[in-house]
RNA sequence: GGCCCGUUCGUCUAACGGUUAGGACGCCAGGUUUUCAUCCUGGUAAUAGGGGUUCGAUUCCCCUACGGGCUGCCA
């Protein structure tokens, strides 16, 4: 396949969609396989939903995932500028130039008139639509004497410019992932290209700057399916059509449950992220925590992300961002739409911690620490990760389920002990401790020995002493292997946990 | 309501006219493990319904049902 060029073009008008990561995953794969270009371009052309803040949260969710644009603002390249906000002076001649060759009209109807027409329909339970067949009665260049149009224009009465769509022609374009696709044009309206404010709508500015930006795919979300046909007769209008992109429509990422696509209120109410990154909106409502800060791993992520709605055709689960990008191709995208699965989502990201290093975790869980108030050193840490990452779905339950790695035991598995203790071998467990201090080295495998060889000497069995052992050390019944428990924990801190639990122990057995 | 798109295990999906309809997540059972987890083995469970076309339909066509999207001076 030849190189493509491919954008990402989200509106800042918020948190960056789980939906939209993968958008922007699919069009960086597409390019990152040919050996293309990714772009990123702002669509910021609706100043009423111009969120602060909204741009630079695209950028560092991008950041986070690794699929940088090798063009957009802030980073440069040849076409831009890549906001649309600063290519405003571009669009309005192109929407005169409709206007000029009769493939545009003004339109002078107020947005409270079309509204009271909107109504009206309405409570007819018809709905309204500025077509072919409502434009004549209409306010416009198309229904006003020249002289009329000339003098509102002159007198600078606020006018939009609305695409004139044909009667009666069928429309239809090819689309990679869902083949042919027909409309009819009646049923098509007549968009508006040029806003009352001089700025142009998501229609205009976005073909104008596929144009010049020389895009070759458009891959979108399935919203856009039904807007499409308008795009086909602008490329046509404005003389471009031989250049039109290729067309590419992804299908939507729904709510695990009931029905309609995923929301941003969805990870409030099912509580999982459906963002990237945590996003501070004006408002706890409009506020969320995000993929990152749940302790998602960014390669787990887009591994899970490309996974909804495409594969590979393979077996294979697991796969790393080069591996997506080698194997990826559009015609293997899938045409329903996907269920987000939480459960797997979590599997996916247990394979990744399971896969890296102690070390590398303890990188990720350092800050993690420290917000807690624990403390400990980079070494010490990254074994406690080693012992508990294949035990965990995310990072941060490191902190929790392996909580006594940082701090003293809270409780006792009081069941346990009730079951498994017996206070007339107190002499027994204090000997057993005296061996474990004096063991050396103090690793794993040699304490090992030390209590297997106490076990077989004292007659007991390895299920009256092993439990009480784990439980006198971190508490609980779950958790890695005692012998290397200890290891991790030291030869101090475990001396003063045994002798210490064998006296609660006692307490716990009286309370029965 | 209209238009467009879709429909294989609960979920993500494979099978692009001929398979005992495969895999993964989840769930269940067994094994390994002093525990939990990991790991291994096995099991559960699907072609929405009805018509065609065909020697043969998950696969092609039509209808129905259901689901999704769009229907803004939002993107």
């Amino acid at each position: 396949m030849n190189p493509v060029r491919v954008r990402f073009a989200p509106s800042p008008t918020g948190a960056l969609h789980i939906g939209g990561v993968r958008t922007a995953l699919y069009n960086y794969l597409l390019a990152k396989k040919t050996g293309g270009t990714f772009i990123l371009r702002i669509e910021d052309t609706d100043q009423t939903r111009y969120v602060p803040g909204a741009e630079e949260y695209i950028m560092e969710a991008l950041q986070w995932c690794g699929i940088l644009p090798a063009e957009g603002p802030g980073i440069g390249g040849d076409y831009g500028p890549y906001r649309q906000s600063e290519r405003k002076d571009m669009y309005g001649q192109y929407a005169q130039q409709l206007v000029d060759n009769a493939y545009a009209y003004y339109a002078f109807d107020t947005a409270e008139e079309l509204s009271a027409i909107r109504a009206e329909y309405e409570s007819r339970k018809e709905i309204f639509r500025y077509d072919s067949s409502t434009r004549t009665s209409l306010k416009n260049s198309l229904t006003l004497s020249e002289d009329e149009v000339k003098q509102r224009l002159e007198s600078g009465v606020p006018y939009t410019i609305r695409i004139k769509i044909p009667k009666d022609e069928e429309i239809s374009f090819d689309d990679l992932v869902r083949g042919r696709v027909t409309f009819s044009s009646n049923e098509v309206d007549d968009k508006i290209m040029l806003k009352g404010d001089g700025m142009p709508t998501y229609h205009l500015a976005n073909i104008v700057d596929d144009h010049f930006m020389k895009i070759s795919h458009v891959i979108r979300g399935e919203e856009w399916l039904s807007s499409t046909p308008h795009h086909v007769y602008l490329y046509r209008f404005l003389g471009w059509e031989d250049s039109m992109p290729q067309f590419a429509h992804l299908p939507l990422i729904l709510k695990p449950t009931g029905k309609g696509k995923l929301g941003k209120r969805d990870g409030a109410k099912f509580g999982f992220p459906v963002f990237p990154l945590s996003w501070k909106g004006a408002s706890e409502e409009d506020s969320f925590e995000g993929f990152r800060e749940f302790g998602f791993d960014p390669e787990a992520v887009l591994n899970f992300l490309a996974f909804l709605g495409w594969n590979p055709g393979t077996e294979q689960e697991i796969f790393s961002l080069d591996e997506l990008a080698e194997a990826f191709s559009i015609e293997r995208i899938g045409k329903s739409g996907a269920k987000f699965d939480y459960e797997k989502a979590k599997w996916y990201n247990q394979q990744y911690l399971m896969a890296k290093t102690g070390q590398e975790l303890a990188e990720t869980v350092k800050p993690l620490l420290a917000n807690k108030g624990y403390q400990a050193e980079d070494t010490y840490l990254a074994k406690v990760c080693e012992l508990l990452k294949e035990r965990i779905g995310l990072l941060p339950e490191i902190l929790e389920q392996g909580y006594y790695f940082f701090e003293a035991v809270k409780a006792y598995d009081e069941k346990t002990i009730r079951k498994r203790w017996q206070p007339e071998r107190v002499t027994l467990f204090n000997q057993l401790a005296d061996q474990i201090r004096d063991t050396q080295p103090y690793i794993s495998a040699e304490l090992e020995n030390t209590i297997k060889s106490f076990i077989n000497n004292s007659g007991l069995k390895f299920g009256e002493v092993l439990p009480i052992l784990r439980i006198a050390i971190s508490g609980t019944m779950q958790g890695p292997s005692v012998f290397d428990m200890i290891e991790v924990l030291g030869q101090r801190e475990v001396d003063s946990r045994l002798r210490t639990a064998y006296s609660s122990f006692d307490t716990i057995k009286s309370m029965n």
